[in-house]
DNA sequence: GTGGTCTAGACCACA
DNA sequence: GTGGTCTAGACCACG
């Protein structure tokens, strides 16, 4: 579970943490019984305060999209409803969107900006593969 | 100009009326030397106070979207990035980060994603075409 | 950290703290990564509202002065202006003009302004150095 | 009388008016009897609303700097103590310091600075010329 | 403890 | 009427 923060978005951390691992699990990227990261190891690899992990987990608890078992860990519920391919879509399309617009305001052109766009991808592709490995 | 704010979202409400305003900028929905709604007025009509419209419309100036002037009012700038490329590809890789990590997150992969990219840059296009085209 | 403020000047007080800042990092008096007061004490200790400081301390960051960490602090940046060529020598302009329109009133003649931005460069320059030998 | 206005500064506009005339005043710049632009004129030269002008040569009369006559015009007065040279400096390195300390952050080394110096002499003196040229 | 956001309301500068 | 500044005080996010 790769989960990046962005700490001048204005959003809260424990709330980009609850979003990212709900769509996660409503994607199927979790599957029902997939177990969580626990809390600290979350944290210290965030380099977060455990309180913000904690409180991002008891959220997703009370929306049901986990469930913790003390002494055990926290673990991906039932979903009720994964999203559509629709839906999912949808959902990307308005973070696309909004890196449009900065481009625009930026002044870069189409061009730059799919450079840009591939190289971003390579590099999380990058990060995505050091994590894995780490956990194997 | 419309602007729909999301109260729960936990995104600060002054930044949701920048974003919304920066893009209608972008696309050319509001053009160069068009008023932006008073202050005191549109935080009426949101039902906010008129103080997080004054900061919305501050971050705007200070990003270079918008003029005010004092007595008279806001309107859209030319706009012209005051920025270096180097730190504006980096503002711009922050907005494109977030994409790739929600389509992560959705189990979207990297064609299709690149494929939703360039749809939405062809849409983007369209819409900043048509306001132009209205401006004739 | 020693900050003074005049109310009577008509300039606003949260612009005061911003020159001072910007001053005292630039000569070297605060060094990259120094903390600056904490937004409450200086308050405090100004006598002023703790809205006040937090709006220099904004302007501050946007400038690219300071950096500002929330649960943290504010600390000093290592500066490197964000802005091109262009918008800087604009900005600096202004600064250039108000110095000889001042010089103007007060009847002092090319020759002798050059001779005096000179020996406030001499000056500048010397506490830089004195506060850089500090460091060592 | 030449006078130049920074509608940025945050400072008062009337204000900045009052200290331009009054440091030309002290300076010896403007002498006792020496009359004042009128009004109207004034306004409109600088692209302000007669009120402003207004109020800052109400302002000037409070402080004994000017008297007006009506329907004749606003004089110098007689002032008590023109500054002497070492105030007069004082005053402008404060001015000057400013410029500096922004060249600083915005990375203008040493020569490019006093290149702009240079310029922005050549370009007040052209604007100087050219006022005085039209008064007569 | 830190900084950030928002509200409510006052006063100022300017057109 | 416009936007700008400041105050006072509340609550939130985070360490």
């Amino acid at each position: 579970m790769l989960i990046e923060l962005n700490f001048k978005s204005g959003m809260p951390v424990y709330l980009q943490v609850v979003d990212q691992i709900r769509a996660a699990a409503a994607s199927g990227q979790l599957r029902p019984g997939d177990p969580l990261s626990s809390i600290r190891p979350l944290a210290m690899q965030l380099r977060v305060n455990r309180n913000t992990i904690a409180k991002a987990y008891a959220e997703l608890e009370t929306q049901g999209v986990i469930e913790t078992v003390a002494g055990k860990g926290c673990f991906i519920k039932n979903s009720a409803s994964p999203f559509r391919k629709q839906v999912r879509n949808q959902m990307l399309m308005v973070e696309i969107d909004q890196a449009i617009v900065a481009a625009h305001h930026l002044g870069v052109k189409r061009g730059e900006f799919l450079g840009l766009v591939n190289e971003r991808l390579d590099a999380f592709e990058e990060r995505a593969a050091a994590a894995q490995a780490k956990e194997i």
